[in-house]
DNA sequence: TAATTCTTAACAAAATTTGAACATAATTTA
DNA sequence: TAAATTATGTTCAAATTTTGTTAAGAATTA
């Protein structure tokens, strides 16, 4: 009665999107669904078939394979699709990724483009939204990390004005500071002076590794940018941190920063643990090793130093 | 009760993050997950997989040795994951004596101390006792502008290190940020550029400034310091703004900044609304004259100025 | 007659698996 | 501190499997 098997295998393809051997072909291989034929033998599909068809389709371009998923039921079907599992490589987010809307690539663009229109208030809730839905270590390292270096290179081939720079900046800046604050520490946690040298002004990095420490139970003693090798030294001493970030974002290789390093080191300890980083500190190898620096290479890199460290203590 | 075993390396890979290659060898080397295979040897991996895996990568990220971790169980895994940094609520001397203690002088002492012994902690609790107590006008105009003037005349004379400054600045901006942002603005609100000229770094008065604007419903279109004439022309003219706000903390007086500011001028519109404030733009005063723009001395005549300006619209 | 559909077989492209190797980090030992 | 060792991520190649696609001929439909 109920049943209206109208529907040829043409049309099936038409409303599903897949090809006619295709259909044919998992019927074939996984019996996916078994229409009734005409007296002629013709496929005579039914609404329900449809539905599955439809249904493996987007299973399939999720990542399934077709052989393992062809028998189950629409039911079980509906389930798996449904069945979010726990989200790319994090915590936080209940977001079915693949499909995009809550990626870190959308807000990663959607922060671009704001940040090129110079729209402050897009731009803040470009991040705010990826700071609700990804994990801090993806809203750090997929779209904090990233933007900052598309918006960086394309300042550096002029594809972008300065302004836009400077607006990303202040705003990336106050979510980190909000995120640095909000990390909850011991009171007696071990402190950790961070700042950059003289004529270095890019924060954002040092914000960044400020983060990754605070994560580790460090209570950064953040400084800002610009500060000269005495009073990076005078910091150390007089807050009694237990080591010391210095980021170097971009290189100015005229040697005055292999000068501030050397002071630097001259001021400290003679095995105080001084951490290195940015990109500008790169062409400093010799330097830092003359230092005993610890060339700060990325995020996992710096938090086992970290940790090595606490054991220490 | 059937386990569904149903995911494909490759959807495992797409849900968690991980590369293929690393689930097989944290499989082969460390037995995280095994997997039951199908008839033809395929790896087919249940719901709990992706979830283990899940946890084992965040671990890792965050400086765990996967070989130490692979065989814990989910339950030991999210411990893991949870006993992050100490929790500090412990301590319950927070911030409870109210008595005599909420003036603005009170505050201002605390956080002055606070910053010449370079403590963040202390400083923050100063300043956030501040702004919870203090109305907002009461908060900066009582607080916030007499401890960086403080603070900036002694470091003028020496008697204060550099890094006090610093840590100060880096502190207040944060907390000026949060108020900016705090801020409730209508869409249409009239747009305001704020940013200041090359070569001046301090940004701090011009939060206050693009707070005052807010608090008369401008909304700051916030670019941070050290912009170059054309490029703070551009983004007036992008985002449509109808004023500009220019802050100068200290004078140069080496003529570039005199330059600039007539270049800027030659950029915008004869009688767009340009505001000059900060204590280093009292000596540029004829320049002032000369391009027309507004001599911002306080607050009450800036809140006027844009009143003006609004109603004209 | 021309276009679809069906079946079967075959083919080709993509994915998965295993095992061996490499390259760096990190750790331990001398 | 230097050298050896271990841990870990990454790549390659070959064999196998899965899956999409095409070819060819017969039957059916319009």
């Amino acid at each position: 009665m109920e049943k209206k098997n109208i529907f040829t295998i043409r049309s099936v393809a038409q409303s599903t999107g897949l090809k006619p051997y295709i259909i044919r072909t998992w019927e074939r291989r996984y019996q996916a669904v078994e229409p009734q034929r005409t007296p002629t033998n013709r496929r005579v599909y039914a609404e329900g078939d449809i539905e599955k068809l439809a249904l493996l389709k987007r299973a399939v371009e999720l990542g399934h394979s077709i052989s393992q998923i062809a028998r189950m039921s629409t039911e079980e079907l509906t389930e798996l699709l449904e069945a979010v599992p726990v989200s790319a490589s994090s915590s936080a987010g209940r977001d079915m990724p693949v499909a995009d809307s809550a990626s870190p690539n959308h807000y990663r663009r959607k922060a671009l483009q704001a940040s090129i229109d110079l729209d402050p208030l897009k731009l803040e809730q470009a991040m705010s939204g990826a700071a609700v839905q990804l994990s801090r270590t993806d809203f750090i390292h997929q779209v904090v990390v990233p933007l900052l270096t598309t918006i960086g290179e394309r300042w550096a081939t002029g594809q972008v004005r300065i302004t836009c720079e400077h607006l990303t900046s202040v705003v990336v800046r106050s979510f980190l500071w909000d995120m640095l604050r909000s990390v909850e520490l011991s009171e007696n946690a071990p402190k950790i002076v961070m700042t950059t040298p003289v004529g270095q002004w890019h924060e954002l990095g040092l914000l960044v590794a400020a983060l990754e420490a605070a994560e580790c139970g460090w209570r950064p003693v953040y400084l800002g940018p610009n500060l000269p090798a005495e009073e990076i030294a005078y910091s150390v001493e007089r807050t009694d941190a237990k080591a010391l970030v210095i980021y170097i974002a971009h290189s100015l290789d005229d040697g005055r920063l292999a000068t501030e390093l050397e002071n630097l080191h001259r001021y400290l300890d003679e095995n105080f643990p001084l951490f290195v980083g940015g990109s500008g500190s790169d062409p400093l190898k010799n330097v830092l090793n003359k230092i005993k620096a610890h060339h700060l290479r990325d995020a996992q890199h710096f938090r086992r130093k970290l940790r090595q460290l606490e054991a220490n203590h």
